[in-house]
DNA sequence: CAGTGGTCTAGACCACGAC
DNA sequence: TCGTGGTCTAGACCACTGT
């Protein structure tokens, strides 16, 4: 029996599934700024056309894009880049919640804003070397009118040029996907319950040594590099950390 | 020209996609204990045949209960109801992890297991009568050879008949699933920062006061019925709690 | 009404596991 | 070698959105 060639479409160049090599594609132009925040993509069609795969396939990888909260899909409409809205942060990456009653987006003072060079422990976060430029953010974050957050925040200074001249907002990571098309994509937390420390009881209107949970944030971008770390103090009497295991 | 008959096949009789309804089926299935844990269902080509519906839909409901832990599924051998092994209940269920090293099960020293009425509060978490019968477990965990969480559970006695004659394992959710065919399928966490209480200082050899995590978890069955309410007080000098936000 | 994503089907081939 | 789930395709129809 002759082998005839059953395959004239383009099949499995490396190892992984086509719909995999479809989403990193697309995860690419993501990253590259191909489509802003709020952009349509293409219709699955179109894509499938471009990228020489069915429907199918491109539906797939689509799926899977929008299960990680990288795009919205609107029946009739379309497929859009995720934004950072308020909305989405509170429901994605912000788990606070008051202990009555239903969540809020959380007001921002800010105490400072500094350059700085990298200390060993920052270096090690960011895997760069010990003294490159870093920002260095501390603000107070309040909840139903009263100071429960107290955060630092650090950033690479080469991948926010320019923001120590920025106002600081409500909304950090609108502004990384606004200003400077970094999309934060994921974030693991360490929590811990601990003392609270003299500086940030003051910030608090709170005694030192009052219990308070500690938040160790490390935020990732699309492309899996860090973008942010985070460390935040908060009183948690009137307000409690919510999460669903699943 | 003539309207043809389109569909021979079993349509939407509800508003609901068939996906899902043969999800729905599956899970009812689950709950009834057709399959227990560890049991291999039907090929998807056998399910199809049975419910009417394509392979591909079934595929679709196999998808889903696979997202959700229910199921496991393995290429070549088949589809199997997940079980509550120590190693499931370590990735999806027990979050608190050594600061430096590997997560590890912890083991478990029972304090007390006594029966008596609901109270107000219990009553509402399971959406029953006050004065129905709990059962009130309590109990010291360790980890690393030292006790850092010392929990309370409670639990519906008409839902575990005979649990206070019976040893208290180290791994509770394996009990109920195989002993009395209950499934945890989720849960809701609430933490706070807090002084430990004197009774819970004494059995962690700590001091009344000293900052601890509150872990207030309420797990629900496949059903969607409350089946466990649970409060853990922990030590996280040397642990944390984590979390992944995606 | 045209265009989008959502559902459902049918059939092919592939990769893996058990026997 | 056989049966399983995994991938990929192709085409039909449905449901929703905007014009």
């Amino acid at each position: 029996m002759s082998d005839s060639p059953k395959s004239t479409i383009p099949t499995r160049a490396s190892g992984a599934p086509l719909y995999a090599q479809v989403r990193n594609t697309l995860v690419g132009r993501l990253v590259k700024g191909v489509w802003a925040p709020g952009d349509a993509l293409p219709s699955e069609f179109e894509l499938a056309a471009e990228l020489g795969v069915s429907q199918g396939t491109v539906r797939k990888a689509l799926d899977s894009l929008a299960a990680d909260n990288l795009v919205v899909r609107r029946q009739g409409s379309g497929t859009f880049v995720a934004e950072h809205d308020e909305s989405r942060i509170l429901f994605q990456f912000f788990r606070l919640a008051p202990d009555t009653g239903e969540p809020t987006f959380p007001e921002s003072r800010l105490v400072s804003l500094r350059t700085g060079p990298a200390q060993p422990e920052e270096a090690r976060v960011f895997s760069v070397t010990e003294g490159v430029d870093v920002f260095r953010i501390h603000r107070v974050r309040s909840l139903s009118g009263r100071g429960v957050i107290a955060e630092r925040i650090i950033l690479l200074a080469s991948m926010f040029p320019g923001l120590d001249g920025a106002k600081s907002p409500n909304n950090l990571y609108g502004l990384y996907a606004h200003r400077y098309g970094v999309t934060v994509a994921r974030a693991h937390e360490r929590l811990k319950a601990i003392g609270l420390p003299e500086e940030e009881a003051l910030l608090l209107d709170s005694d030192p040594g009052t219990p308070a949970l500690l938040i160790d944030r490390v935020a990732y971008g699309l492309d899996g590099s860090v973008v942010e770390w985070r460390v935040a103090h908060c009183l948690t009497d009137e307000f409690h950390y919510a999460t669903d295991l699943k």
